[in-house]
DNA sequence: AACTGTATTGCATATTATGCAACACTACAA
DNA sequence: TTGTAGTGTTGCATAATATGCAATACAGTT
C-alpha cells in the first residue's frame, strides 16, 4: 500500500464521506472508492461498512486505522530525522576546481551537496589544474577537483570522479597548419601549442615521446586549456586538450579533432584533499555525497 | 511505497547484492534497481552507495532500514490480529429459517458469516415461519430467521433484517375464480386459501377485517406459503403470500398479483433468539456480522 | 588485452490507475 | 406515488506507471 492510500483512508475514516475526502485529496470519488477497495483486498477484510447512505468503520477498519496512523507518524519522524541530520552541518567549504571540471562535473556535485547540506557555504576558486595540488597542500583550500597527476604524494586522498578524454585538435580554417596535417607529415614540423605545465603537459610529453620524431616544434606555451583552444582556432598550431573543454568553447567550430594520432590516456578526474583533512565533518560530508 | 518494495529493500540491505535479491523476489535486476531508485526518490536521500562492484548502506539507508522493518513487523501483527479475531471462533450454530427467508436473505448472511468465521459449523433447519419462535423457545435452535409476529414475547431478542412485502394473488388460468375477480365482487364470495397459522394468517385476518364484508369464504387451509401458491395456481382461490415466495415458485407464471386490494403491512423479517442466549459468543458473532 | 560479473538505462510492451459517464439505490419533499 | 437529490459503485477508454530485454558502462581478475 502507498502512504497516499493510507492518508486517504485515515481522512475517510474521520469524515465518513467519500465525496468530501475525494475532494480533499484532489481525486474523483470513483478513484477513492477503488483505493479503499484495493486496501481492503490487501488487508483481506472490509475496512468500512457502507452503502449509498452511510459509511461506518468496521472492526478491522478500526485496527487498520491505528496501523495507518502509526505508519504515517513514523514516516514523518523518519523525514524529520533525515532532514535534521542533513541540515545540521554549517560552515564554509573552500574548493579549488580546474576550469575543465567546472564545466562538466562540478555543477551536479554542488547541487547535490547543497541539497543535502543547505547551510554550508561554498567558496569556489577556479583555475589551472596544475595549481590544484599546491593549493590543497598549502591549505588554501579544503580540497580540489582536478585531474590526478602521474605521481600523487601519499599526503593526499584522491576520490575518483570520472575519466576525461583528451584529443589532439587542429584548426579548421585554411592555413599552413591545416594544409600540413592533410598531407604526410612529420610531427616535428607541426607547430605545437603547449600547456605551461600540469597534467595535460605531461600527457603531451608522454604522447610525443612515443612518436619518436625528434624535437617538438613548440610554437607557444599557454596557461590554461581555454587559451590553448583559442590559439589553435587562430591557426597557430595543434594541441592536446580535454574534449569537454572544446565542447564548451565558443570557438569549437573553428577546431577539429585529429584522428589516428595514437592513444592519449584520459585524465583521471577526482576530488583531492589532504589525508589529515578528510575526517573533518564538512569534507567528509562532501565526499559522502559524491 | 509498497510493502513489497520495503521487503526488497530490507533483503537487499542484508545481501548487498542486486542480482541475488532480485532473484529472491522473482524480479529482474533492472526492476530491483528501479524499485530502489523510486524508494530513494520518495525518501529524498540515497539509501545505498553503490557502483558496479560494491553496495553499502548509507546513513539514511540505515535509518530507512529500521523504518522498513518496523512497517513490515507492524503489518504482520495487524494480519495476525485480524486473522485471529476471525478464525478463533469454533463450534456449531443451529439456525431455523423460514423457507421464505431461505430464498432471499439467508445466503448472503451465511456467506459473510462463514467468511469471517470459517471454523464455525452451521446446522440449518428450514420450515414454516409459524414454528420459528417455538423452536427458539424450546432451544431446539440457537436462533431463527423469520417474520416477526404481531406480539413478540419479551423473552426474545429480535434483530431486523428487511421488510418482506406481501400481496394478494389469484390464478391466471381461465376459471370461475378468475372470472369472479374481473367483475364487481364481494370478498365474502371469493374462495380464500388460508395459511394454517402464523404471521401470514394474522395478516390475512387483519386485512380481511378491514374489508368489513362479512365472513370469509375459506376454501382451504394450507401449511406453508409454497403450497398456498400452488393451490392458487390451480384455480382454487386467492391468498395472501410474500412476493419473494411467488418470485421463486415454479408456478409463478400461473398466478397474478391483484391490485387495489387495500394495504397489507409487510413482514418484518429478522433474526430472533432468546434474551438469555444473545451473549453467547457464536450467537453474538452472528449478530455482529449482520 | 580479454573476460567476467555487476548495476544501470533506453525503449517497447504489459500492467495498473484514473476519471467520465452511467448505474443502483435510498431518503426526502411535493 | 412520483420526482429529485445525493451517495457510492462500476464499465470502459485512456493515461500513467512498472517491468524486463538488451545494451551499456565499469571495475576486478586472469
Amino acid at each position: 500500500m502507498e502512504l497516499k492510500s493510507l492518508r486517504m483512508f485515515v481522512d475517510l475514516s474521520k469524515s465518513l464521506h467519500f465525496g468530501k475526502t475525494a475532494e480533499l485529496h484532489h481525486v474523483s470519488p470513483s478513484t477513492l472508492s477503488r483505493v479503499i477497495q484495493r486496501l481492503e483486498h490487501e488487508v483481506g477484510s472490509a475496512l468500512l461498512h457502507r452503502d449509498n447512505r452511510t459509511v461506518v468503520l468496521s472492526e478491522a477498519g478500526k485496527q487498520f486505522y491505528q496501523f495507518a496512523e502509526q505508519q504515517l507518524e513514523q514516516w514523518q519522524l523518519l523525514q524529520l530525522s533525515l532532514n535534521q541530520k542533513q541540515a545540521e552541518l554549517q560552515g564554509k567549504l573552500h574548493i579549488y576546481c580546474s576550469v575543465t571540471a567546472a564545466y562538466s562535473h562540478l555543477p551536479p556535485l554542488l547541487e547535490r551537496f547543497r541539497q543535502q547540506h543547505p547551510l554550508v557555504e561554498i567558496m569556489l576558486t577556479t583555475g589551472d589544474a596544475a595549481d590544484a595540488l599546491e593549493q590543497v597542500e598549502k591549505q588554501a583550500v579544503d580540497f580540489a577537483i582536478a585531474a590526478k597527476p602521474e605521481q600523487l604524494s601519499r599526503i593526499f586522498t584522491f576520490e575518483h570522479l570520472a575519466k576525461i578524454p583528451l584529443s589532439v585538435i587542429a584548426p579548421t580554417m585554411v592555413c599552413r597548419v591545416q594544409q600540413q596535417i592533410q598531407q604526410d607529415f612529420s610531427w616535428s614540423e607541426i607547430p605545437i601549442i603547449l600547456p605551461e605545465h600540469g597534467p595535460a603537459r605531461k600527457r603531451f610529453e608522454y604522447w610525443y615521446r612515443k612518436k619518436q620524431q625528434g624535437k617538438a616544434n613548440i610554437y607557444a606555451t599557454v596557461s590554461g586549456h581555454e587559451a590553448l583552444v583559442s590559439m589553435v582556432a587562430l591557426g597557430c598550431g595543434v594541441g592536446i586538450v580535454p574534449q569537454v573543454v572544446v565542447e564548451n568553447s565558443p570557438v569549437k567550430d573553428r577546431v577539429q579533432y585529429l584522428a589516428d594520432v595514437g592513444e592519449i590516456a584520459p585524465f583521471d578526474l577526482g576530488v583531492c584533499c589532504l589525508n589529515q583533512s578528510k575526517e573533518q565533518p564538512l569534507i567528509k560530508a562532501f565526499f559522502a555525497s559524491i
